[in-house]
RNA sequence: CGGGGCGUAGCGCAGCUUGGUUUAGCGCGCCUGCCUUGGGAGCAGGAGGUCGCCGGUUCAAAUCCGGCCGCCCCGACCA
């Protein structure tokens, strides 16, 4: 391609409304073009890095013989009715009707359309296990699109659903997935870890995020340092041992103290002088109109996601003012399990440990002191519900935990049976029994990833982009385009390396060298040719890494060779 | 959804408090010419704006008031 004929619009200046590297580099280099919130245009740039990272993702899923389809953005309320998902889903799935006014759904996802096309299709064990995939546009209505394409509305994801006889088949499907993951994101050129997850709305019970390790990721992850170890889980998920609380041992006699207006744990802790790890927090949950009552140590969080499996439930909200009211007496701030009636009681496996700590006394202003777990109450169900945190020690080798923070562009899950009993989705196994399909689903978020790569290779001049990924993987820069001998000389190794299959940039602007250098840094092409008159001379160029600014000089007649083993080396 | 901010040329911004003196300005980019050519040159000339939209106040509105729309940031219930 030559620089005049493409469409590279590069700016000099960072976009006001961006706020991360990735998103200002990818606005500068002329990558993409905002629309409205959370959606983006992908200019040619954008795109040829888009469709580098999708045949990877192509030729790693064919080579574990998954099979490539093309399911509709749009599909009929009924399919997402008839699991429910029309319900349990959410503000985030992006809904609307037709002209008959009948509902439809933007899909965010397609274990639906995909379970209603193999349902009495594919009838017969001899057909499995089979393994489906698409490169489609997704819709999410996020509650807050930011980043630019790093949490869009809509956004490019590669999809990839399992059929299979059994669990031990799913494993190996499962295990497959895994790998090839592991491989498209090393070809990617990225630093990145696989955690233990929760599966959240699209459900099952096995599931591995990848994160891409970036200090402004919104995935929060637990680990254990040590890597023959190498524990590592989202930490509303990640199990851990807390450190044993302080409070003594021997049950003092049982309390009420008068704390008005002390809502909070921090209130609380202050006006009663306490430390945070000696209350234990109580907080109303609703799920499916039954009310739930957890309990966690006052210095940490509850983790949503292990109450709902301890529930075995997939819908979970905090309880509104009135229900709170209404259940424990008081206004909100002063709940407590003692003396709670009709509703489930989930301690965290923290808390009974615990001994004469500080609760709510179900009575507005006041708390109760010496609480103790026994004593004053039972727990129905005791359980690991609280969310880890660095310092914690690791549940497998003891170590101490730390935390950091990634970009998740892949996720893969083991649905089980969920969606295909729900669906009435079988086969006929070998002794002619009617099974229902035990599914995975394994996502890729194609455009986040393009972002996660730029996110984690950069520098103050731009994008460095891996060459397995990069748009082009050699600009060659003619210093001057009114020098003959310049020109010439940038032409042959222009077709040279073309006729390699190289993809090649050819700068042919009549601009200065100073802009042509400033923009080959910022779009991020991994070799730079460069062909000035003062090494022509010698008959020379000059062959640039952009990673490390390192510089050759190679004989024009060689150089096509010189540059393919360059390109080699670097990749 | 709650709070804050913004909306003026393709991009980044000033002007608004105190309405008229601005023919609405600056930088970048763009066009023409000259000059220049190894890290975003210089000079000269030029094009480009319904000041987000609607309504109101006023002799007069980018500027004041109201409504709406859009965008950005922070937060989103841990009792």
């Amino acid at each position: 391609m030559r620089w005049t004929k493409a469409y590279i619009p590069t700016v000099k200046e960072d976009p006001a409304e961006a706020e991360i590297m990735s998103h200002k580099l990818m606005v500068r280099a002329g990558m993409i073009k905002k629309v409205g919130a959370g959606i983006y245009t992908l200019l040619p740039l954008g795109l040829a890095v888009t469709r580098k990272v999708e045949q990877i993702v192509r030729e790693e899923m064919n080579l574990i013989g998954a099979l490539e389809l093309l399911m509709p953005v749009l599909s009929p309320a009924e399919l997402w009715k008839e699991t429910g998902r029309w319900d349990v889903y959410g503000a985030e799935l992006m809904r609307l009707k037709d002209r008959h006014d009948r509902d439809f759904v933007l899909g965010p996802t397609h274990e639906e359309v995909i379970t209603d096309l193999v349902r009495g299709r594919v009838r017969s064990y001899r057909q499995l296990p089979l393994t489906l995939y698409q490169i489609q546009t997704k819709f999410r209505d996020e509650i807050r699109p930011r980043f630019g394409v790093v949490r869009g509305r809509e956004f490019i994801m590669k999809d990839a659903y399992s059929f299979n006889r059994d669990e031990e088949c799913l494993d190996k499907t499962y295990r497959d997935m895994y790998g090839a993951y592991d491989a498209v994101f090393r070809r990617c050129g990225l630093r990145f870890r696989p955690v233990l997850a929760d599966s959240g709305a699209i459900g099952g019970d096995v599931t591995h995020e990848f994160n891409v390790l970036a200090t402004i990721g919104e995935s929060h992850i637990i680990s254990c340092p040590s890597d023959e170890c190498a524990y590592a889980a989202t930490d509303e998920t990640a199990e851990s041992v807390i450190e044993e609380s302080t409070v003594d041992g021997s049950p003092a006699p049982l309390s009420e103290t008068h704390t008005p207006r002390m809502k909070t744990v921090e209130e609380v802790c202050a006006f009663l002088k306490a430390e945070s790890r000696k209350l234990v927090k109580t907080i109303l949950y609703e799920s499916d109109g039954e009310v739930v009552v957890a309990l966690v140590r006052g210095d940490r969080e509850i983790s949503e996601s292990k109450l709902r499996r301890v529930l075995k439930r997939d819908v979970l909200t905090m309880a509104g003012e009135a229900t709170v009211r209404g259940f424990t007496g008081a206004e909100v701030g002063y709940a407590g399990p003692v003396g709670l009636k009709g509703a489930r009681l989930v301690a965290d496996k923290n808390v009974v440990k615990m001994a004469n700590f500080i609760t709510g006394a179900n009575k507005t202003d006041y708390h109760l002191i010496n609480v103790n777990a026994g004593r004053d109450f039972s727990p129905d169900v005791v359980a690991d519900i609280t969310v880890a945190a660095s310092g914690d020690k690791c549940i497998r080798c003891g170590r101490t935990l730390t935390d950091y923070r990634g970009i998740e562009v892949g996720q893969i899950f083991k649905l089980g049976t969920k969606y295909s009993l729900k669906m009435n989705a079988t086969y006929i196994d070998e002794k002619g029994v009617e099974t229902p399909f035990a599914m995975g689903c394994y996502g890729i978020g194609i455009t986040r990833t393009v972002a996660a790569s730029v996110e984690q290779n950069h520098d103050d001049n731009g994008i460095i982009w891996p060459p397995p990924i990069a748009p082009f993987q050699v600009i060659i820069t003619p210093v001057s385009t009114n020098d003959e001998a310049i020109m010439s000389a940038a032409e042959k190794i222009y077709s040279e390396l073309c006729a390699k299959g190289i993809d090649v940039l050819l700068d042919d602007r009549d601009e200065r060298p100073g802009v042509k250098f400033k923009d080959a840094d910022l779009i991020g092409i991994p070799l730079r040719v460069t062909i000035g008159s003062r090494s022509l001379k010698q008959g020379k160029l000059e062959v640039r890494i952009r990673r490390t600014g390192e510089m050759q000089e190679t004989p024009v007649e060689d150089a096509a060779d010189r540059i393919t083993q360059l390109l080699n080396e670097i990749s």
